[in-house]
DNA sequence: GTAATCCTTGACGCCGACGTCAGGGCAACA
DNA sequence: TGTTGCCCTGACGTCGGCGTCAAGGATTAC
């Protein structure tokens, strides 16, 4: 299958696909005419791409994962490489979360205040 | 006080505040020799710029609050613009966190899955 | 006087993940 | 044979919030 095929059927774009190819992620056979091919396998290595690009993984961190792929094994995610990825992205989440949380309070609280009305709590001795 | 000085005590770059300058944000008188003069007040702008950069605001949302300020409310959030954007940003962090969290369920749940430990529960149709 | 430290403007660099254009080649169909 | 539709490479643009030079003028300290 051709650069075009393959995106459309991955729901991304040919640029997305050449961008990965000069990130060294899905390099591409090329065919007689100096076309781009692509197999099944690399939909496969491209929708795991796209999943983990969605849960915001940045494309390094998907790296690990195509590469299990590519040695053979079921899932991405059946190597500890990847197992150690989803591992950071726990805790990157967790605190981000716990930062947006504090964040939302604080931000909360202050309109609670500027509208006149008493907040429901005291929150601790937040810094305003 | 010249540009350096407000940088110093609002803990930030000379470069921060000509770059809030070109935005029209935070402009300058000028002293006879051509260099920025500011006074407290414009101290009191940066602060609340900083602040709610800090909260994640960018800058363009820092904007109402600063004109509040400049129109003599004796806080920034003392406008209906600025609530205004408080409840948008809330908005906002509401969605963005509850994006998260479920990001993090996925992977939560994938990472119990590919370590071969069946989940604590079952989350529901997720797709996977 | 001169060195050090401020200040000025202008302009390019950075980051990530591509979008978008330019200028060309290859292929298939009428 | 022309037209359409794919493909190629290369390269610049995007976004936000600045960092980091470069080349010069002003002020202060000694």
């Amino acid at each position: 299958m051709r650069i075009g095929e393959l995106a459309a059927r991955a729901g991304t774009t040919t640029r997305t696909l050449r961008y990965y190819e000069s990130r060294g992620l899905l390099p591409a056979r090329r065919s007689g005419n100096g076309y781009r091919s692509y197999d099944e396998d690399d939909l496969k290595l491209l929708r795991q791409i796209r999943t983990l690009q969605d849960f915001g993984f940045d494309l390094e961190e998907t790296r690990p994962f195509v590469e299990c792929l590519r040695a053979g094994h079921p899932e991405g995610d059946s190597c500890p490489a990847s197992l150690a990825v989803y591992r950071r992205k726990l805790d990157e989440l967790d605190a981000l979360i716990g930062e947006l949380r504090a964040v939302r309070a604080k931000i909360g609280l202050r309109l609670a205040l500027a509208e006149g009305e008493p907040p429901l709590c005291e929150l601790g001795g937040q810094e305003l």
